[in-house]
DNA sequence: GGGCATCCTGTTAGCGCTAACAGGTTCCGC
DNA sequence: GCGGAACCTGTTAGCGCTAACAGGATGCCC
């Protein structure tokens, strides 16, 4: 900075203005620093400024299995969103929700002077962690029970689940079966919620032996070849409303392997919309989540002003 | 910090070398301070250490469309080996690989000081963008030709590619038609030349007429149409190489839904190995790559020392 | 022309930390 | 007992930047 100062025959004070758009400096000398900038190749270091402002203007986002669809879509709405309001994104990638981890996360972003924290995860274990924590900066929840005072954006689950519910019910369907996520997935919960008070609702029974799968393909499979045994023990299941798209994925394969025909035996009902929900075999009715929208309003909650 | 020197009675200094594990501290006063630490909830300001030190202990991460499985997993490998190695993971993840887009991230990280970059992207657009730039920390690429210099990470395309093939023409196939990725994009390249090379050397002939699709379903969808057209037009297509999992999920659907039944009519391999190709339906050969290694390799190349 | 507001620019201090040096103690060998 | 090594601790300076104040120039009104 004192370099460009020197070139451009100015206090280092006048260069901190230029660069960062004070009203008052006399466009001639605002020429004269560009140009000694864009010949020195002067970048501000931002750990000086951070110093002594005490803003990084960085987000820590601290999250669990980014491999499933839904997360990294959402990571992905909320970078764009902190890139659009001027902060960067720092991530914290967890193997496991424990609470040790959560907190020791959280901590670095801290050290680290981030300006909010984001917390990305449907599982009890984060949202409990979480609970137990009291940072220094903000910290939104994502999709997790936010707690107390704790602000939190999330998808309505319950909604979705109740328009898959009622999709299958409107093709004349006696009633709907339902294979869940986690017990202890907040979102999975919801899903549930939406699936019973929606069968209610219409006046259908909420049948018994709710299935559980754990998000990945390999669950639905199981479920599928499960529900599959039970309709040839002559147990009435022609729709099923499975909590994701790649549970439904597997289910599929498993009562195709049994021989039972979709949509002629047995309906299908997704939720996600991953893009290659519609090249299943057969296509994929689904539910559609804004995830990018959920992370450009986890953003919009974390950054201050 | 002060604080916490003067609630243990020591300087500041003694403070810094308790927090960074200096050897030569009393066990006595080392214990004093470390109380006072805990007692204060003192972390240490990473911004004012960075500034002294000139190491951020960060490294960024420019990438582009991170929803594809393949990126993703490797970001996942790339944050777990920098966390391993002591430092955090800024992302910035681009709309699209153009050069503006790709050198304003590189400046960007630049300016925040990181101590090394990793780019990860197989389009040549990104590639050459790279190569223009010169950034003063050292700057690895991943799966992107690594140009003159420039130090390179990336999976063995070609030899995955060959296995594929070679799969193929074990179960008997006269020849192996391939479905490629884009034209701009490196890794599609490699496997295309797999494919080549190993036809060749089995001195089986290379199809005309080979597809290309963008990566997506709908793009193997469309691709698998106009084969089953070639197959009902009398074309000997028996066995297909899709240059990526996804393509291949679309091009099932499509056979399918022509009546082609796989693998009695049609054997089809795929690329990635997506956790849900088990569950296509039909089951999906595919070749398998390891992400998260990469990332590693990645993280190990950038990061100094 | 004196007084005052307005604009532009420079000077000084300090953000929290570490490196480098300086000083004090203890202990050893001769 | 004295020189010197080994060890522990404190003092000082400075990383690059911005905030706050100070000061000089200019313009305007009475």
């Amino acid at each position: 900075m004192s370099d460009v100062a020197a070139l451009a025959g100015v206090s280092h004070q006048t260069v901190s203005r230029v660069v960062n758009g004070h009203p008052n400096v006399a466009p001639h000398t605002r020429e004269r620093v560009e140009r000694a900038i864009a010949e020195l190749g002067y970048r501000p270091n931002i750990a000086a400024r951070a110093l002594v402002t005490g803003s990084t203007r960085t987000l820590g986002l601290v999250t669990v299995k980014i491999n499933q669809y839904g997360p990294a879509q959402t990571m992905l709405g909320l970078e764009n969103a902190a890139r659009a309001a001027g902060y960067s994104l720092s991530v914290s990638i967890l193997d496991d929700a424990t609470a040790g981890a959560m907190r020791e996360a959280v901590d670095t972003f801290v050290a680290q002077r981030v300006d909010g924290i984001v917390a990305l995860s449907t599982y009890d274990d984060a949202a409990e962690a979480l609970r137990a924590l009291d940072p220094p900066v903000p910290l939104v929840a994502v999709q997790v029970g936010g707690g107390e005072d704790r602000p939190a954006v999330g998808v309505d689950q319950e909604t979705g689940a109740r328009l898959a519910t009622r999709h299958l019910l409107g093709l004349g369907h006696r009633t709907v079966h339902h294979v869940a996520g986690p017990a202890d997935s907040q979102e999975a919960r919801g899903r549930i919620d939406g699936w019973r008070s929606e069968l209610l609702a219409a006046g259908a029974p909420v049948p018994e032996g709710m299935l559980r799968g754990d998000w990945t393909p390999s669950s639905g499979y199981l479920a599928g070849k499960a529900l599959a045994a039970r309709i040839r023990g002559g147990e009435d299941i022609t729709a099923i409303f499975t909590a994701n798209d790649q549970m439904a994925l597997g289910l599929l394969a498993a009562l195709h392997e049994c021989g039972l025909r979709i949509p002629e035996d047995v309906s299908v009902v997704g939720f996600d919309d991953l893009p290659e929900a519609p090249y299943f075999t057969p296509p994929l009715t689904t539910v559609r989540q804004d995830f990018a929208e959920l992370g450009r309003r986890g953003c919009s909650w974390s950054s201050p002003a």
